[in-house]
DNA sequence: ACCTGGTCCCGGGCTCGGTTTT
DNA sequence: AAAACCGAGCCCGGGACCAGGT
């Protein structure tokens, strides 16, 4: 912890002394730190891979692979952001044309947030640097060609990271290099996923952290998140183990037990509120950035689903949803089965008690008690009744 | 055969950037 | 310079149709 950190925590205390959780987006399973932890060997074969960047060479194409929550998408936003910048700018590596602009990019694309061909070069644009590009108005080739007119002098090159393609609705990898096409010459993409079909020249494989390592996350999160010594570094440890190396899951455990604890006003967060913050953290769950990249009205029916009675079938759901919200039923059933077919709610079977087929019940598939507290649709308060119905007593740490 | 759940798709309205007309 | 218009993608509503159960 530098000075400046230390400062601002004390500036923080002050403003708000009673209160636990100091900086949510700290323990957010969404926010990339620049310092990705106790990931040295793979932040260095990745460098292998880019290494012709230092010579002012297109590095190769690459792909780097591994199971969800393992920081795949971290350690490239943050090793690309670091590149980018040094070859991008003022310094011993840069290339700056005489305007200011760079050369060379080290682009991120992510597809949860570009998952059409217009999206995706808009935010490959911004990514270029480019300072306005319409959302809406202007047709899709209309980017294109402004992507082209980007990398299409003698020497310049980008780097495309292109995250999480096997999640785009409407993308997959071909499509992607159709969109590319033009360009392709001048660009290396650097695919990220959790098994990829690509015909990379390069592979970088990424285990699952190592209990220890994950520990140390969490720790490092919560000393910036969190009031200091407010939680014990055993259940810390307990909920790295519990989760298997996944830290998305984990930090989804950790800001939920902090978000109650806040809620509460409790002056240190204590094993009950891990344990119920675990409740909240389904077995198989999305990415929680998935979620909050879903448009507005998909996450206000979310939000008014964690409000309603648990476990109901999807046309009890739709009329609940609908009599809280300005949708109508039908709409809500679309986006109900929208949304379990895209894994962020899980559908499971019921019993027949009438004719006809038997209808599926709806629960969340995504970590809702960190959701709660990271999307404006809703807040903690309006979750700690679901909290409270879904933690068992009995449950054994 | 009948009923209900589930999937798929399309029309139209909305917002907003860009273009043409006044 | 302002207003009207056009066209892009996105979103909602709803209907047609298919699937699975009694």
């Amino acid at each position: 912890m530098d000075l400046s950190e230390r400062i601002e925590r004390r500036q923080l205390r002050t403003r708000d002394e009673e209160r636990i959780l100091l900086d949510r987006s700290q323990l957010s399973p969404t926010v990339h730190v620049e310092e990705p932890v106790g990931r040295a060997p793979v932040l260095e074969a990745v460098l292998d891979a880019v290494e012709p960047a230092f010579d002012g060479r297109l590095p190769p194409e690459l792909a780097i692979e591994g199971p969800p929550g393992v920081g795949k998408s971290a350690i490239v936003h943050a090793l690309y952001r670091a590149l980018g910048d040094g070859l991008g700018t003022a310094g011993s590596i840069a290339t700056s044309t005489r305007g200011g602009r760079p050369e060379r990019w080290f682009a991120i694309v992510d597809c949860r947030h570009a998952g059409t061909d217009f999206s995706f070069y808009r935010r490959l644009l911004l990514q270029l640097g480019a300072e306005e590009v319409p959302a809406h108005g202007v047709g899709t080739d209309r980017l294109r060609e402004r992507v082209t007119e980007y990398v299409s002098q003698r020497g310049q090159w980008a780097v495309i990271a292109v995250d999480h393609v096997e999640e785009a609705d409407d993308l997959d990898v071909e499509a992607v290099r159709e969109l590319l096409a033009p360009v392709a010459d001048a660009t290396s993409v650097t695919w990220l996923g959790q098994s990829l079909d690509v015909d990379a020249e390069q592979t970088v494989r990424i285990e699952p952290y190592r209990h220890h390592a994950l520990t140390d996350l969490l720790s490092q999160r919560c000393s910036r998140a969190v009031r200091t010594d407010a939680f014990e570094h055993d259940d810390l440890r307990a909920v790295a183990a519990q989760q298997e190396g996944n830290a998305h899951d984990a930090l989804a455990v950790a800001l939920g037990a902090a978000l109650l604890a806040d809620n509460e006003h409790a002056d240190a967060i204590a094993r009950p509120h891990f344990v119920a913050a675990g409740e909240a953290v389904p077995e198989t769950t999305v990415h929680l950035d998935r979620v909050l990249a879903l448009p507005e009205n998909r996450r206000r029916v979310l939000a008014t689903l964690l409000q309603i009675e648990l476990d109901p079938t999807v046309a009890e759901a739709a009329t609940a949803i609908a009599e809280r919200t300005s949708l109508t039923a039908g709409t809500v059933r679309r986006f109900c089965y929208e949304l379990a077919d895209a894994g962020v709610l899980a559908r499971h079977g019921g019993h027949a008690d009438a004719r006809g087929r038997d209808p599926s019940h709806l629960r969340p598939a995504f970590p809702w008690l960190a959701f709660a507290g990271l999307d404006d649709v809703l807040t903690v308060d309006d979750v700690v009744d679901r909290v409270r119905q879904q933690t068992e007593p009995t449950v054994s740490w």
